[in-house]
DNA sequence: GCGCATTCTGAAACCGCTTTCACATGACCC
DNA sequence: GGGTCATGTGAAAGCGGTTTCAGAATGCGC
């Protein structure tokens, strides 16, 4: 078996280097094998410039057939570029983050760049750790999911690495943003529920450190406001994006008798919480309460009853920061269209019963 | 320029790679700054050799005057050890998956090692891909979260890296293997359902490739059969772990006209997609039918009813795989308890009305 | 005071690849 | 037929560390 070196495995051998001798290929030993110098392959592996096709040919040969692997490690030292792209998501644990990073993923992998993922928690501290060792690892450039980072620290970083951000709106050079419409987004949520013959909504807020938060409240407060509907102070509930938020909220309408026949929460784990609220003291959805949440997370779909809620396009979301992030590494400057917001309607909603 | 003209850039002025802001600083910049030389710095970093306090001091001292941060790159190239840790999961964007790698997370961050996470989307081919990938990269260690290799493709791979694998028990040299009691906790949920009363009981199957899904079958079988429960092979239902896959189940088993009074969902997705086909049947859970689900992710608790599911320790898993990878890479040999399920009683069983 | 074991330390050789530099080669042009 | 150029190619110098090796310094026994 392992009696004739360098011609056992020719074929398999790139998937499975070697299972047993373990003595990994290097550009030397190719070289040698092509007769040509370690220079030539190494162009010939980055097409940094014409090489004469015999030659060529025979290097190629003798890369596969000694299943040869550049290391990327020492590609990073030699080049400069590591091929890994940094991600910064806020969390690991998120149905809402996965679907990006996913997507994030997927599109990497097609062009051979391997991407880092690492949370930031939404910690503002804990982020700005996650940068320093993303550039400590070397990394080609950085996506920032939803950062806490300040603006100015986004575009110091991008002198010296390209930076997508989404969750915001930033113009700088070395930087690409992409934003979705929570104001949009929430502007439809409500008028679809004022539509519907609805006048007492019951706004869940986000936490009001985040952007998003804050646009989607905007967007509550103006279709109110387009539609004539008095804005009810009361209605406005604090949250924070949890579950448990959602819940204590509607708690507390109900236990102040507060009277409503709609509610939006600013995301659907919120709406998760405030749909068991209202189980719990024998309130039907949508028969009693409509119920909007936001972000379309998947298990929204298998909800009971199963939410309408306005589609963040997460995945959607990941790819395009993937390619931008490639698009920048050629220097291009990419152009990105602000995604918008789609309702989408399930059975949480109705016309108000009364 | 900057401050003290011939400490920062006396040495290479070649590589201005710096906008405007930091410049990488070398391990030479520090040993010339100590007036050492590279090597004792670098034994002083690693701890490899002991050194004069003097030394140690002046070095310590121009490592944060001068904010040195060691290059990983160059240390994995020189030392083979790239301080990252390739992590294979089934998907990024699952709950159940990402309890575990943020748990993984936390524990190599605090020694200073980097997790790679890579997903292998519950296929053979896939996840063969991400472990070339990952030895191309060079991670010092792989940990596979129920993984489809073979047993003896993970035996080969760790003959060059200790590996660690979930969701199978492994007895091999570099190997630890985490496991998790399906088989209990499948028992255990069965059981608690006979206690109160249910005799015709559901069991939706998960997808009967994963290993876990036959175990929390056997699991249930054992259980009617240590009760005395007659097994009705109708009961027997096969789903794939999706929520519409325990739609489906129940659809078919109502439509069939089949009569259970609880459903044991081998995970909480098909759960919840139980759920809603008993909640478009107007069947009211539990008083018309108790569920119990697998898995206990997170959206189990905001239910409707909360779920009664059994709780699968999945952060805690990451945790242990991790510890259990450090002690792999400092040779020793890992203790790994199995863990055991815990049944958590919420609000979606109970006594069987008639 | 001498020989020898210990402990520190720096020079230099890598790690595997990229990239510069200089040197052919041959094509092209007048 | 002797420049001028492009084009291909190899030798060698890094990239930023780790590690080997051998020499210097110190300590110790007798």
């Amino acid at each position: 078996m392992e009696s004739r070196p360098g011609k056992s495995q020719s074929i398999s051998g790139k998937l499975e280097i070697d299972a047993q001798g373990q003595m990994p290929v290097t550009i030397e030993m190719v070289a040698k094998a092509a007769g040509v110098s370690p220079s030539t392959v190494s162009r010939i592996l980055n097409g940094t410039a014409g090489v004469a096709d015999v030659k060529r040919q025979a290097v190629n040969s003798a890369i596969d057939r000694l299943g040869f692997i550049p290391n990327p490690v020492a590609r990073g030292l030699a080049g400069g570029r590591t091929l890994s792209i940094g991600v910064v998501t806020q969390s690991l644990d998120s149905p809402f983050y996965g679907a990006a990073l996913r997507g994030i993923e997927i599109e990497f992998q097609k062009v051979g760049y391997t991407p880092l993922f690492i949370s930031g928690q939404w910690n503002q501290l804990e982020e700005a750790r996650c940068l320093d060792l993303l550039r400590a690892r070397r990394v080609d450039g950085i996506i920032i999911l939803d950062g806490r980072v300040d603006d100015a620290d986004v575009c110091s970083l991008a002198r010296n690495l390209p930076v997508v951000i989404t969750g915001r709106s930033l113009q700088a050079p070395n930087v690409a943003s992409l934003h979705f419409s929570n104001f949009e987004g929430a502007e439809q949520a409500t008028q679809y529920l004022i539509e519907l013959g609805h006048r007492r909504i019951v706004f869940i807020a986000g936490d009001p450190a985040h952007q998003d938060a804050l646009e989607r409240q905007r967007g509550y407060r103006a279709a109110l406001l387009a539609r004539g509907v008095a804005i009810d102070e009361a209605l406005v509930v604090p949250g924070n994006f949890s579950e448990e938020s959602g819940l204590r909220a509607v708690e507390g309408l109900l236990s102040q008798g507060k009277k409503f026949s709609a509610i939006f929460a600013a995301n659907d784990q919120m709406a998760f919480g405030a749909a068991l609220a209202l189980y719990r003291h024998a309130l039907h959805i949508p028969d009693d309460v409509s119920l909007i949440g936001f972000d379309d997370l998947q298990p929204s779909v298998y909800a009971i009853p199963p939410l309408t809620t306005v589609h963040q396009p997460s995945h959607e979301m990941g790819t395009l920061a993937a390619t931008a992030m490639l698009q920048l590494l050629h220097g291009e400057r990419p152009v990105l269209s602000m995604l918008s917001p789609r309702l989408i309607v399930r059975e949480s909603t109705a016309a108000p019963s009364r």
